[in-house]
DNA sequence: TAAGTGATGCAT
DNA sequence: TGCATCACTTAA
């Protein structure tokens, strides 16, 4: 039987540095490329948990595929918030997703993080979500959610702040982190019917925890 | 490849 | 109020 994390913040995790608000104030076309490679930490009365971002997808204003596209709803409230503060919605009648809030206050675009590497509290996020092989822990958007207890209780939580359950932390070995695990592929979005073409998915390929490889259409950042 | 799951939001 | 849709996962 799965244990749920607790949803309790506890005291700050000084070893991480939340990235600034300003990180997230550009398109969020812009920001889901330089989020790979810093990392999404959950904090907990048990300690932290989490890892390294390797795959995203962002979500813009004027993009169909978009849950803020059209106007304000109580679902993507926060999409029209100030950047740097978390979307969490739920999906498929099971899952739980991610996003970072992007773009200034009044603009509703955010970045779904897809797959992080487990780096922290391995031992947590396996009694959270048990599964057979590492590998399988949190390479999907629902299922690091599973993993590090993110549910609907964290949606609009500031990811800026050091107090915060859930923060991104910058990750100072970023471009070596990012260089090992090399290229950086940038290819359409996985599973939306609506703006399927556009290119705003981006993985770092060589990672083992990327949820899935495109096939074709690839192409090379580096 | 397909079923399961239930909230969401638009159509009625 | 009804119902198609859905940024997914798991078991086959």
């Amino acid at each position: 039987m799965p244990r749920p994390l607790e949803n309790r913040a506890v005291p700050p995790a000084s070893d991480f540095q939340p990235l600034p608000q300003s990180f997230y104030e550009p398109s969020a076309a812009k920001v889901a490329p330089a989020l790979l490679g810093h990392f999404l930490i959950r904090r907990t009365p048990q300690g932290i948990c989490g890892g390294a971002i390797v795959e995203t997808e962002a979500y813009l204003t004027d993009d169909p595929a978009c849950h803020g596209y059209g106007r304000q709803t109580p679902r993507n409230r926060v999409m029209y918030g100030p950047p740097g503060r978390a979307y969490v919605y739920f999906i498929y009648g099971n899952h739980w997703c991610f996003n970072t809030v992007c773009a200034r206050e009044g603009i509703a675009e955010a970045v779904l993080v897809r797959a992080i590497e487990p780096s922290f509290g391995k031992e947590l996020m396996l009694a959270a979500r048990p599964v057979q092989s590492e590998l399988d822990l949190s390479n999907g958007p629902a299922k690091f959610c599973q993993a590090m207890g993110i549910d609907r209780t964290f949606d609009g939580v500031d990811l800026t702040d050091p107090d915060s359950p859930i923060i991104v932390a910058r990750n100072l070995r970023k471009t070596q982190f990012c260089k090992e695990r090399a290229p950086l592929i940038t290819t359409t979005r996985i599973g939306i019917t609506k703006a399927s073409g556009l290119p705003l998915r981006f993985y770092l390929a060589g990672s083992a925890f990327v949820s899935r490889r495109s096939r074709q259409a690839e192409k090379q950042i580096v």
